[in-house]
DNA sequence: ATGAAAGCGCTAACAT
DNA sequence: ATGTTAGCGCTTTCAT
């Protein structure tokens, strides 16, 4: 292949409109100091000439590469690909992401990095080093491994830090998983439903616990006892399923069920179906994250939402920002998880779920 | 933010193993004339500073960029994601293009161009010019656009055209479409069906023409009327339960049906149960593209699996590949498309599904 | 087999 | 408000 240079560059441009390389750059980069006349004349050489200008000539000289780069934990998500169950989060990240840059000119690249190496600082600096991102959004369960946010801490890049609260080295922002669980939790009580039972997730994602907090907020701020009915699980369905299993088997049963994902409310579902319990009848169920797949159960389940993709643009506006105003202040945003109602929920068949 | 340097550069693993430039820079590429034991100090050099080239300075230098582009229809992508159905070609595209380039030193960036704008040959080249990617990955519906491939042709950049069997500019590679259909239908006809119908895709893509031949195809050659059997869809749920309703109410309705892709034949399954039709008892039913949403249906559909991961990981090997062979030759490679079976499918309850 | 010099396209720093 | 100069990190060409 041969050599392929730039076909219109800052030169054929300059020349085209009878300017220094200089003027050309402050007009592409919206600079102070140009007159609008001449503004006008370089922007019609541009558009005439078809001229778009090269990143990686950006990034040599300038301290913009017009990338960010987006890291996603490698196993997780390979296996979800493989399984071919669909990876809704990967998706509406790049929904999210990609179109966010766009707006401003940036490009959205995928990385996956595996978290469990011993080389995750290797891999971390093997795609900085290569693509010099000008930002970074680290998704769970990367954005609160110690490893990961120290060594980004010292790279003098922007990141941000999705589904962390933990304040400190760079953006944290995360969505409402406590607020979302008790609301779940408040719409099952205001139903008649006493006895809601819930299952956690993997205690390696911080929401986890969040999600569980807010499940026991609101039961002890109804006055109602939690005993016997958490159980922990780690987003499989396979936990999900034991999880369900001691759950319902109990003497006293939840009269609902609050799963931490989809997977998890699926097992529960289908741990239903096998005891004869129908849902909703005589089962509720809300589920977390609201995948597509909820949508085609019988019932179709109500799910709390997870607002990735609108996670995923406030992410690359962070970025985009703090790389404009030169410092990454931290504003720790949280964002609304709402609650989509579909067919699994109903009161209890004897009031007051017992 | 301050202006950010390379942290390690080639001058660094120079200066610390004492040779010049050049010579790490044939080390990195894997060149000739370097001896072993020079190969080996110069590696040391690398891996103990933990040196990685900027793929930006290697694009201003040299011809490579080591980014491959991975182009998809704007309006559908999106719609996709934002119907939050999961968007399987997405995921299976990145499946296999990312894990490939990986393996290259190759990144893959995902970019959506708007097929239906006048603006494309403009989307293109924004992307080229800004990335000058190494290769481009076409996918349907632009493989076969005349726009865009006639645009590409005269970059002097390989790109490979997915789901096209039209030779000629660039490098075409398709799924085994018509095999496929042919192979359902033959599966269908040994079971006992005879009335075989068909939901056909729109005709934008190319390979719903390939769909619709391997069904005659095999009609005919078990000496089969097609008449009445063929319906046209445009891969739209909507068209799908329009063009099932069309078959199942003919006077002489059909035992089979195969669809063009999964949302039509999900269209397919609310029409059958609209009207009492049991799937695959009164109806079998087998599906294109085998889409994460097929295995949550009732029941689970045997469908056609489009191999895309598989597809995308080819591609990426061939532009590769072209880069290296300094051309671009057309295999025109074919992917199998397997039938995977699950419960949509029997025998017809009258021999000779009439 | 190795090295030195030139230059890729652009922007930061410094003129004017 | 505009222009000039130097250099980013690397590879190409051309020495040796």
């Amino acid at each position: 292949m041969a050599r392929r240079r730039q076909a219109v560059t800052i030169k054929h441009v300059a020349a085209d409109a009878g300017v220094s390389l200089q003027t050309v750059s402050r007009v592409i980069n919206n600079e102070a100091n140009v007159s609008p006349e001449m503004k006008l004349r370089v922007q019609a050489s541009i558009d005439k000439l078809g001229y778009v200008p090269s990143i990686a000539a950006q990034r040599m000289s300038g301290s913009r590469s017009y990338l960010i780069l987006a890291i996603n934990d490698r196993d997780r998500t390979i296996a979800d690909w493989r399984a071919r169950l669909g990876a809704d989060w990967v998706d509406q990240m790049l929904l999210g992401g990609m179109l966010k840059c766009a707006e401003h000119g940036y490009r959205l690249v995928f990385e996956l990095v595996d978290t469990h190496s011993d080389h995750v600082e290797r891999a971390l600096l093997g795609a900085i080093a290569a693509l010099q991102p000008d930002g970074i959004i680290l998704t769970p369960p990367h954005s609160d491994n110690p490893q990961i946010v120290r060594f980004l801490g010292g790279q003098n890049i922007p990141f941000v830090r999705i589904g962390s609260k933990q304040n400190g080295v760079g953006i944290s922002l995360s969505m409402d998983d406590e607020g979302a669980a008790r609301a779940a939790c408040r719409h099952l009580f205001d139903l008649g439903h006493r006895r809601i039972g819930f299952i956690a997730g993997s205690s390696e994602y911080e929401l986890s616990q969040w999600r569980i907090d807010g499940w026991k907020a609101a039961m002890s701020e109804f006055g109602v006892s939690c005993e016997g009915l958490l159980e922990q699980g780690d987003f499989s369905y396979d936990s999900g399923e034991m999880a369900a299993r001691r759950l319902l088997q109990r003497a006293e049963r939840p009269s609902a069920i609050i799963a931490s994902n989809d997977q998890m409310a699926l097992a529960t579902l289908e741990v239903a179906r096998e005891q004869g319990l129908k849902v909703p009848k005589d089962l509720s169920l809300i589920s977390f994250d609201n995948t597509p797949i909820v949508r085609f159960t019988q019932p179709p389940l109500t799910a709390i939402d997870q607002p990735i993709a609108e996670t995923a643009s406030l992410a690359v506006e962070l970025i985009i920002a703090a790389k404009k105003g030169e410092s990454a202040s931290s504003p720790l945003s949280t964002i609304r998880a709402p609650l989509v109602e579909r067919c699994s929920v109903c009161a209890p068949a004897d009031r007051f779920g017992g």
